[in-house]
RNA sequence: GGGCGAUUAGCUCAGUCGGUUAGAGCGCAUCUCUGAUAAGGAUGAGGUCCCUGGUUCGAAUCCAGGAUCGCCCA
């Protein structure tokens, strides 16, 4: 027979010797070819940035960007899956200033934008050959041969066809916001890049007083944690629903929120008189310092609290975002001391030049001087940093441009709540909520590696109109200057193009802004196409994603992009199905950091256990969104579903290549005539086969792989280690050709299967398993398993055989219980096994009594149904049943059913009559399903006893039970010693035996039963072989000394 | 400071609608098998279901408060 032999060499070789299959036959691009007109199931491919080198959370999220592609291309979808890069940004730039050795918008304007940039192309992609090496070697399939990348020409057109779409929509603006800033790399930075900055620091926070110009001596007392801001200081906010108090301070009178005097002035305080917030309004006041001019007066605002400070609020409408608000209704200026390098200028000549955090020191120090100054405290508070070069952040005034998102947010809202999330709570928690917060989405950023912004702004001051491009075509047609067909549409080349404005005619000049490159990767699915260019339009089958997955952070990021980009442009959601994955924590449950030194690098895992194990891991240990205790030990555990596949496989294969095997195609008897074991292991595949694909169209890979962990469970420990016989050999096997063809077709097909259905899981050893089961033997069959169709259950489900196969597994388990107990070994046959058990259960499971007697090994099975000598039984109440029922009078219930007479209530149960009982003097009638009767066997047995079954063995030994011990006893020994001669599984012996009197009669009476098992030919007994023995082994065998002498049989 | 999540055996994790003996795998101990050796099997020990209070006939599960860890936000 010929069989394609298991690869051998360890896991990673097989898995190598997959890859370059995969790779000679261009198995991928078939797979996806293969479906081609077929319904479109698509995929979009949260872009990473190559900037960096792929780590174990990488292998993550491209695992489940992976499983899901796979399955419905074996379903029959035409799965066209791109990879992506994102390539504009920050990071990238930050990388390309550290290797000049140059650092800050000056030196990087000194050195030239072009180079600059030009360096920031080269850099991007950077790693771009490892990502795509560590993505081959993990089994994804991409095709990152039409990867799109956000700095191409075609893609950047269609981003600003996205721009276009939402000018036209007037969702386009600029406005003169407070907006986080960073000094050092001079640009503002978005929500989520602040998110991703916090630290704890320590600020000096300081309570100031402004002494009040009404010459009633007394002073507001405001406190701030921002010292630098009070120079720019314009007004100060009290709550006109609070109630201040005037407090004694030494020679001061002090105004604060009374509810907070205790806390700030202590529990000595004075409180001279209590006021009414709205009683000091307009109260005007002495500004802190005296450079900047302003109201300085008291206004009313809602967002002034008592939690902390002194319930008075000093306002600087530059520097914060509520200060602006109440500063435009209040009229005030927005004066700025602070340029854009964060330092202050001459306009506090003070500490003129100082950067802004810096100049709290002599600040406090002139304020403190002038008497001004009432207590400074260190506050340790959490402020933001910029997430790239640690800069403390400046919250500060300046114009950026905006998409008004806050018009589509309830748009947004609605789409949110049809999209599949998984876990469900993201939709309405993280995300949702994050949508209601909604506000304006800051899109401009004062970079040079970007997308330039395609607003071209009229350079004649009186008409500032500002123009929005769409196109590269429209950029020609309306140039000053000629536009060549290679534009590179990045900075500087756009900013040299000027357009005739289409207000006044004049000259227009493109705003110096780039873009923020959430908008890159959020205008995806219409970039990726060069949409509308070459898609003229039509986005049918590539729009929406069935299915994205990314990890948990990007609920604000390429979650919230995508989703707001694709609201405005198409009205829809970009993506039906996502699934957000958790963070990848050591296994300690730290988060994996540079710095803590317990980063896993993926190669670690790939080279030791290879891709499977690590897909395996992480798609079935738990549930993805939960953070991952990952730790090489880990892997090296799920591994173990593995090789118990790989050995079942193993055994199929050894056994089918024996010369009395077998190999597909060869007839084997229909499903309906083969043994009851082989259609219970058929029952529970087609079952596996249903929860696998069940588990996945609802994206829970943890919940498919568990079901496929149990399958291979009952098929290599029960199916195959019961029915190995059969595996053997017409001539040893004892069961006839027809038994012996049925169990390698049953084995066969349940493997075959389960490679289908393991494919999008561990594409290698699925691949390995059906290249030797399949391609090896059928050139009609395709080449690869990724070629299949997803198997489909073949109707054989028998949910009678297998409730009848569960009691039986749980019967042999509290058989071998008792054995272990009475100290039996399962060598030793014992004369029976008595099974109490309710008759419902007798009847089913008597179709497997020799099974139960074989694995037992006991001679007869006995089954007691009715209470009496070997059983007693117990009733409790069903309370899942009664509970709704009887409520509070449960414990009555509880109660009367302890009181019947259990063995004549068990047996009226299992006559399905009703039966009686008085609860609180009422009579209620209980039916069969309402009680629970258990049976335990009792009386001079060794029991086992678990919900309601009970086994028991008889104890007492025979003769005849001891001498067919012992002969099995002589048989391990034999087998031991085949071993030690280093024999095949399937090499004939001749054998000698010599011992005492009792082990000649245990040969004598079981001679046949130890040829059989040992693959003797012949057997002698007493002194003196009739041959020479290749081996020979003298041993004791309980008591009984023993030698053993074998020779190959020909 | 706010929101979300987690907390179950030594470890990693399940646990459905609230239902009365809380499970699995690993590890450990004992045993077993050897015609699956990258092996396989059985049994056992091991639990304050984070804590406190509440709802309920009944709570790992629901509610409130708290603790610890993590994430997100400010």
């Amino acid at each position: 027979m010929a069989w394609r032999e298991p690869t051998s060499g360890g896991w990673v070789a097989m898995e190598n010797a997959v890859l370059a299959f995969w790779a000679e036959h261009d198995v991928f691009a078939r797979s996806v070819r293969g479906r081609e007109g077929a319904p479109p199931y698509v995929f979009y491919e949260g872009p990473p940035t190559a900037n960096g080198r792929p780590g174990s959370h990488h292998v993550l999220s491209r695992v489940f960007k992976d499983i899901f592609p796979r399955f419905h291309t074996m379903r029959g979808r035409f799965v066209d899956r791109r990879g992506g890069w994102d390539c504009h940004g920050l990071p990238v730039e930050l990388e390309v200033e550290k290797q000049l050795g140059i650092s800050g918008k000056p030196e990087i304007e000194a050195y030239g934008i072009a180079e600059f940039n030009a360096r920031c192309r080269d850099s991007v992609l950077t790693y771009l050959n490892e990502w795509e090496r560590l993505t081959e070697r993990i089994g994804m399939w991409i095709d990152t041969d039409r990867a799109y990348r956000t700095m191409d020409t075609d893609y950047i057109e269609s981003v600003w066809w996205a721009l276009g779409q939402m000018a036209e929509k007037g969702l386009i603006h600029e406005s003169d916001k407070v907006v986080p800033y960073c000094p050092r790399c001079g640009t503002a930075l978005s929500s989520h890049e602040v998110a991703q900055g916090y630290k704890d620091i320590t600020d000096p926070s300081v309570y100031v007083r402004f002494p009040l110009t009404d010459g009633s001596g007394e002073s507001l007392l405001v406190w701030t944690t921002t010292p630098w801001t009070l120079p720019a200081n314009q007004g100060a906010a009290i709550h006109p629903d609070v109630i201040y108090a005037v407090v004694q301070d030494g020679d001061e009178r002090l105004i604060l929120a009374e509810p907070l005097v205790e806390k700030v002035m202590g529990e000595d305080a004075t409180v001279l008189e209590r006021r009414l917030g709205t009683a000091l309004v307009g109260a005007g006041y002495a500004p802190p310092f005296p450079f900047v001019p302003g109201a300085h007066r008291v206004v009313a605002a809602d967002f002034v609290t008592t939690d902390d400070g002194t319930g008075i609020v000093h306002i600087a409408p530059a520097f914060g975002e509520d200060d602006m608000r109440v500063g435009r209704a209040e009229g005030f200026d927005a004066p700025n001391p602070i340029d854009r390098e964060g330092r202050f200028t001459d306009r506090v000549p003070l500490v003129e030049g100082v950067f802004a955090k810096d100049a709290d020191r002599a600040l406090i120090d002139d304020l403190a001087s002038r008497g001004l100054l009432v207590r400074e405290q260190a506050y340790e508070h959490s402020y933001p940093h910029c997430w790239r070069c640690s800069t403390p952040l400046l919250y500060y005034a300046k114009p950026s441009w905006y998409v008004r998102t806050t018009a589509v947010r309830d748009r947004m809202l609605e789409l949110n709540a049809k999209i599949g999330w998984h876990p469900e709570r993201v939709r309405d928690g993280r995300f949702g909520r994050w949508l209601e917060g909604n506000v304006d989405w800051a899109i401009s950023r004062e970079r040079y590696w970007g997308t330039p912004l395609p607003f071209w702004r009229c350079a004649d001051v009186g008409c500032g109109h500002v123009d929005v491009l769409s196109s590269f075509a429209e950029l020609r047609e309306r140039a000053n200057e000629t536009v060549g067909e290679d534009l590179d549409p990045h900075r500087p080349y756009v900013d040299d193009i000027t357009i005739a404005c289409s207000a006044c005619g004049g000259v227009a000049h493109r705003v110096p802004e780039v873009l923020d490159v959430w908008f890159d990767s959020g205008t995806m699915p219409f970039a990726q196409v060069h949409h509308p260019f070459d898609t003229g339009g039509d986005m049918a089958g590539r729009f929406p994603a069935d299915f994205i997955c990314e990890a948990i952070d990007q609920t604000r990021g390429w979650f919230y992009s995508l989703l707001a980009v694709s609201t405005i442009v198409a009205d829809e959601s970009s993506y039906r199905n996502v699934v957000c994955l958790g963070l990848i924590l050591d296994g300690e449950g730290h988060k994996m950091s540079k710095s803590r030194g317990n980063i896993i690098e993926p190669w670690e895992v790939l080279d030791r256990n290879g891709a499977d194990p690590f897909r395996w891991y992480l798609l079935t240990a738990q549930s993805p969104w939960d953070s991952f205790r990952f730790s090489l030990d880990a892997v090296d555990e799920s591994m173990r579903f593995l090789l118990t596949l790989w050995n079942t496989y193993v055994f199929l294969v050894t056994y089918a290549a024996l010369p009395d095997g077998w190999t597909p195609g060869v007839e084997a008897p229909p499903v309906a005539e083969r043994p009851e074991m082989d259609r219970w292991i058929l029952a529970r595949l087609d079952a596996t086969t249903d929860l696998v694909t069940e588990h996945l169209e609802a994206y829970d890979a943890t919940g498919a792989g568990r079901a496929l962990e149990r399958f291979v469970d009952d098929l290599s420990n029960w199916y195959v280690r019961l029915s190995r016989a059969r595996f053997w050999g017409g001539r040893t096997g004892g069961g006839g050709e027809a038994d012996h063809h049925a169990a390698f077709a049953t084995l066969h097909e349940c493997l075959v299967t389960v490679a289908g259905l393991l494919a999008p899981f561990c594409p290698f050893v699925a691949e390995e398993i059906y290249g030797t089961l399949v391609a090896a033997h059928d050139s009609e069959a395709p080449s690869s398993v990724h070629l299949t169709d997803f198997p489909l259950s073949g109707g054989r489900r028998d949910p009678d055989l297998e409730s009848a196969a569960a009691s039986a597994q749980a019967i042999v388990r509290l058989g071998r219980g008792a054995r272990a107990e009475s100290k039996l070994k399962v060598r030793q046959p014992l004369a029976e096994a008595v099974v109490a058990c309710p008759p419902a259960t007798a009847e089913s499971v008597q179709r497997m009594e020799e099974l139960i007697k074989a694995e037992l090994n006991v001679r007869s099975l006995r089954f007691v149904t009715d209470p009496g000598d070997l059983v007693d039984v117990s009733l409790k109440p069903n309370y899942r049943s009664l509970g709704p029922r009887f409520g509070k009078s449960m414990p009555g219930v509880a109660a009367a059913v302890a009181g019947l007479p259990a063995n004549e209530t068990a047996r009226r149960v299992d006559a399905g009559e009703a039966v009686a009982i008085t609860v609180d003097g009422e009579e209620h009638h209980l039916q069969p399903e309402d009680l629970l009767v258990s049976a335990h066997a009792t009386e001079g047995y060794a029991v086992g006893n678990e919900a309601g079954l009970a086994v028991g063995l008889a104890t007492d030994l025979t003769d005849d039970l001891l001498l067919e011990g012992l002969a099995r006893e002589v048989v391990h020994a034999i087998q031991n010693a085949r071993r030690a001669a280093d024999l095949r599984v399937e090499d004939r012996i001749r054998l000698h035996l010599d011992g005492s009197g009792r082990i000649r009669e245990a040969i004598d009476v079981h001679r046949e039963r130890i040829a059989a098992d040992t693959l003797a030919t012949e057997i002698s007994v007493g002194h003196g072989a009739p041959f020479a023995p290749v081996h020979r082994e003298d041993l004791v065998v309980d008591g009984e000394p023993l030698a053993i002498l074998i020779d190959r049989a020909d």
